[in-house]
DNA sequence: GATGAATGAGGATTCATTCAT
DNA sequence: AATGAATGAATCCTCATTCAT
């Protein structure tokens, strides 16, 4: 029965996603959802612990969805660092548009991190296997000396949310609309090519 | 001692500015802005009729100091014509970023619509003698044919906002941060393009 | 189930119908109305849109006992001509009781009227098929010509409503308390005396 | 000075006299009189501690204008009873007449009840004269035997004021629209006849 | 005397959340 | 699993009242 429940969690997820995209985390109600989703508001906790968790869970589909497409798009480029940098940056760019597309303030944003940051373990394996997977691929075209790849993956994406992180909290004192991207996306960038650096001969 | 009461009146308009580009039109409460400003939330109420019209003195203020800025941003082109499509372009794209900035949703711009109307009056007068100045500059240089200033800045000025408005009444049936001003922009620029023509030799 | 919800809605009507005629429309909160069904204020909104929404219920239930007592007490009349006119003068008279009894001031009857005329809606069926009988009666008795009841109906009450809409809109320059009833009751008198005259041989 | 000042309470009073009863004592806002006024809100704190005081001292002067014009009114009746049983019962319905005029809940006539009464000492001397010499007129006319004019006049008026008073407390139990002024007019009518009788040979 | 400015209290309304069934 | 029903907290707004000038 267990495949029933989450047919009706991922319809709930997708009329959510819509909604949050549609209306912006906080104009969301759980009217909302729940008349989207044909199904009672007071449903909606049977499935979610509530809102914040159901707003976390879409993110985190969408996430997938998105990363999943990136790790596809960086495939074709030749070379591991390149991929790697690539992968890295679009993550970061990809993180900026859920900012943007459930229109979540600032205060929202710091308010959920910490459950982001629980969602995102989920995902984190995925990811530092792909990261692996491309460090050694790097190893094995002589890009980079030997490394391990684990532990490399794990620094590379721990550097890379890092910078991400910082740039939320820098937000702190500044407008959500000031928070620029672009710095941060150059340091992200000038970051990874000097570690990608020190793994080459 | 009107002036005192136009500092405290600015100081408000300060303090909301900041507010609703952090957290948004509708996230932004008038306890938010009343602690800004150091006032009780209904000494506001003294200054401005309620949450709508404070937004909106606060989006006449920086309205002012941006068309301001763009008319000084333009002067340096060459020709009156591209001075003008410069202008009313660039008055398109604040518009756009207004709405971005406090996010706005399309509802509240539909309810608030109004109100803007009335409050872009004020604007308008200055506008006109700027445009107006443009048209004859361009007499002068022998760039149009003689024409009568103020009824042409009008007309340009009445196209450019029908045009906008026309954007706002399309996006009643799509989703807010889904509005896409580029064909809008290049309706615009068009249609300038027509109008300018027919004034040239 | 439904009867469960119906009970509670009346409850509420109740506790309401006592708190407006007690302290009059303004002046009753919904506070009260929440103390006295026992239940929160905002569960009041469970049952009905708003505080006007409720009113407009309170006003419909008083309505259809008080025109149901009307019917009864114009029945033992004589002639048909003299129940109508009795029925309709009675009609207006309780009216002019509801805004007394509820304290309604102008601004407010103006500001609801609407929404009193959606809701007599529900009301007329019932009084359009009580006139239709009466007219049916009177040309049984030969008292009048052959006639359609329900479009002589319907045109008996268009009169009568209209008269008394024509006395609301009159009222606009006056304060609520110097109505005067009479000359409206006897302007009522008078054209159902005619309109019914045609209807004689 | 005081004259001048005396100048500017009467026109408050007046404007307020307007306001309350075009409005009720409820729905008149402060804003309201000092507009009416053209006198800022504040300053009638000068002139009157509050609202209610305000409410008070206008009903003060409508009571002394009305029962000056009902002692004349009485005057022309040809014995000394009739003229008192016309007074007091005259007297009653101008308190009938305030309760609808201001529109008063009987909430607030509870709450403003003490005050009334303070007030009414202003007016009381005044009657209590006008009274006794009613008595002492009926002694000379030989309607009545020979009495202690104030002291009688006094008992009249404190068993008019009792029977008013047990109408309002009885009416705590009931709905404002209820009170039934008929029953307490009549018995007003007979205890003043049977004190009357008293009185006679 | 008069008023501009400020505020606390209260009222209508919305919404996330809970709970019994 | 689902939902009808209920509620506390928060939000916009109004108003009587105060006070410094």
């Amino acid at each position: 029965m267990s495949a029933k429940k989450d047919d009706k969690r991922d319809a709930i997820l997708q009329a959510a996603a819509q909604c949050f995209s549609r209306f912006g985390y906080d104009k969301t109600t759980l009217q909302d959802i729940g008349d989207a989703a044909k199904l009672n508001k007071a449903s909606l906790y049977y499935y979610f612990r509530n809102k914040e968790d159901l707003f976390v869970q879409v993110v985190l589909l969408e996430a997938e969805r998105y990363l999943g497409a990136l790790q596809e798009q960086v495939q074709p480029l030749m070379r591991a660092t390149d991929k790697i940098v690539a992968y890295l940056t679009g993550r970061l760019e990809y993180y900026r548009q859920v900012l943007n597309l459930h229109q979540l303030s600032i205060e929202n944003l710091q308010r959920l991190e910490p459950m982001f940051d629980d969602v995102y373990q989920a995902v984190r394996g995925q990811e530092l296997a792909f990261l692996g997977e491309l460090l050694s691929e790097g190893v094995t075209d002589r890009e980079f000396l030997k490394l391990q790849p684990e532990r490399t993956a794990d620094a590379l994406l721990t550097v890379a949310d890092g910078i991400k992180h910082e740039a939320v909290q820098r937000a702190r004192t500044r407008f959500a609309h000031e928070v620029d991207y672009a710095p941060v996306q150059e340091k992200l960038t000038y970051t990874l090519t000097l570690l990608l650096n020190g793994l080459k001969k």
